[in-house]
DNA sequence: TTGTAGGCGTTATCAT
DNA sequence: ATGATAACGCCTACAA
């Protein structure tokens, strides 16, 4: 079915058709209304790749995501959804690519073949090539995170450093004086992973400017990395009375770990961190933690993304979110010591 | 960037640079590394449009998933994620509609427009409308899960009604006399969702044949509703030792208001149910459970998929998943009334 | 108010 | 071994 046969059979040209459907002249309602019951009755659409062909845009938006080995992050699927939803608002498509870099024949497809209008790329390193190769392509695209070059490209992150400090802050004010950081993981430490680096950075600053102890351990994201991450933290410095964490996957394995040591919290063991609100509420207490926006930041990423394929030119938008940590009840003061 | 730049640069025809792509006739040697040379240059690729609509397909899976406003279970990202990794393999897109029913605005662009070349329709009710708009469009699709008439439909899907009767029989195997079903949640049920009648089905027929007593509990799919559900079966139904559980989002909950009972798990009761290995794993202690097999069956799906698109008329293949129920820590012997 | 015709970038048929 | 050309279905500038 085509613009052609529901012409014929309503008896106008197809230029007619396409005009009764896109309204950009005007019709006479006789024929519009002929032409619209041709069309309902042979359940007509227009053909998108003829479409998208002659107009030389797609209205479909590419999701470049993480490619499924370790399971996503609740974070990142909330992100996946709100952008869902978000292009689905705008009638825009989504088109999945699972691609860690640009060598990935998804990613090549989606962008060399020129499937999509934009690219909401998902977990950037602070150096990325899949970032060089859109800016070459002349893509518009919106990264979730920065790379090391911020000020000219488009992006939404979350302000780790920041939030992490105000985490490590609030436990030595309640009195702890040794710390540890359960980050990501080593490997995404050593690919250049922006958030793990700045929470890094705003822990280590925190500890440093309130003279007190603090020890990074990476971890895995899943349960039984945090399990067996905080087993070691226990094991190495037994002094450690607070925990400050940014991998939310791992949490369930240190409740696991810290309630089989017998550390109830927060009384003999406090803990505060960023996490997505579904994993903080399922903590047990629950936890004192910067809530991620990620329906707000998907959102706000295809807003830009819109933005910018309307206005290539424009400067770059992007945005720091910095969430409040909401006071829940996993963190006290620092036990004494007996 | 296109061919006719690639042909005229390279000093050949249009058609020479693509039989050079497609290897559909033979380029001399000289002529075809020229040809690649320019291609590498200027890094050109086919237009995807341009090309779907010549060819008629476009290498497009569609994947049609619920729209997010209870978040998806892990089950169903788990079947997200193998989709994209199985299309991924076969070089195929993926293209994402969140539409619970035919009208919404994403399923008519991504089944109206042609923009894909089959359909993966994931959550199909007993009774599902998108499942009549697609056959009637003579579109490729499978569902997840199977409609009232399974035999004229592709598909795979979970045998939620023996596995809820196999746990039930182990748990009254076990001496447990009074057994509750936490099924899904009641709008679920209302609409015709299959694995939860499905469930009922299967609990009710073993708890009828084992004369024993069975309760059905409806609960929503998050960890809230789960608590409040035993709580409720708790205070209703104070005789019952034993649940069977197909809501795996719930299990959270189940597993908090149990604690808070001071109901010692299988000691003074028992779980056991149908869940993602995750969830299984993450009980505790660890859940006897039908590991549902979400990672084959998102790739049988596919496989399935591409035959359909391959072979139309061809019979349409199901496969009905019966995982083994993995013993783990969560039952035990009814205790002893005192 | 409506019709005609060209072109978007590809692939494939028919020539050479 | 290669080239010219028609078609895929749509949109829109130009003509009437």
């Amino acid at each position: 079915m085509n613009i052609g046969e529901i012409a014929r059979r309503s008896g106008v040209s197809r230029s007619t058709v396409s005009y009764a459907l896109s309204g950009k002249r005007s019709v006479s309602e006789a024929t519009r209304q002929r032409i619209q019951s041709v069309i309902d009755e042979l359940g007509y659409r227009p053909n998108a790749a003829a479409r998208a062909l002659k107009e030389g845009r797609t209205r479909t938006l590419g999701l470049v995501v993480p490619p499924v080995r370790d399971r996503l992050t609740f974070m990142q699927l909330d992100f996946v959804a709100s952008v869902m939803a978000a292009a689905d608002r705008a009638d825009l498509d989504v088109l999945l690519s699972p691609a860690a870099d640009d060598h990935d024949r998804s990613f090549e497809r989606i962008v060399g073949g020129r499937r999509v209008d934009g690219v909401i790329l998902m977990e950037v390193r602070l150096k990325d090539p899949r970032v060089e190769r859109l800016r070459d392509m002349g893509l518009p695209f919106v990264t979730i995170g920065r790379t090391t070059r911020p000020q000219d490209t488009c992006w939404v992150d979350v302000d780790y450093a920041s939030l992490a400090e105000r985490c490590t802050n609030h436990l030595v004010d309640l009195g702890h004086r040794h710390l540890a950081l359960v980050n990501r993981s080593a490997e995404l430490v050593a690919s250049g992973y922006g958030p793990a680096h700045r929470a890094r950075e705003g822990f280590n600053e925190a500890v440093a400017r309130r003279g007190v102890e603090g020890f990074e351990f990476c971890c895995a994201d899943n349960a039984a990395a945090g399990e067996s991450c905080v087993q070691e933290i226990l094991r190495t410095h037994p002094e450690v009375t607070a925990a400050v964490t940014v991998n939310e996957a791992a949490l369930p394995g240190v409740q696991r770990a810290l309630d089989r040591a017998g550390l109830e919290i927060p009384a003999r063991f406090s803990v505060a961190g960023v996490a997505a609100r579904y994993w903080a509420e399922q903590f047990h207490p629950e936890l004192t933690a910067a809530d991620v926006p990620a329906a707000d930041m998907g959102a706000a990423a295809v807003e830009f993304l819109i933005g910018r394929i309307a206005e290539p030119d424009s400067p770059p938008p992007h945005h720091l979110f910095t969430p409040p940590i909401s006071l829940r009840n996993s963190t006290g003061p620092a036990p004494t010591p007996r």
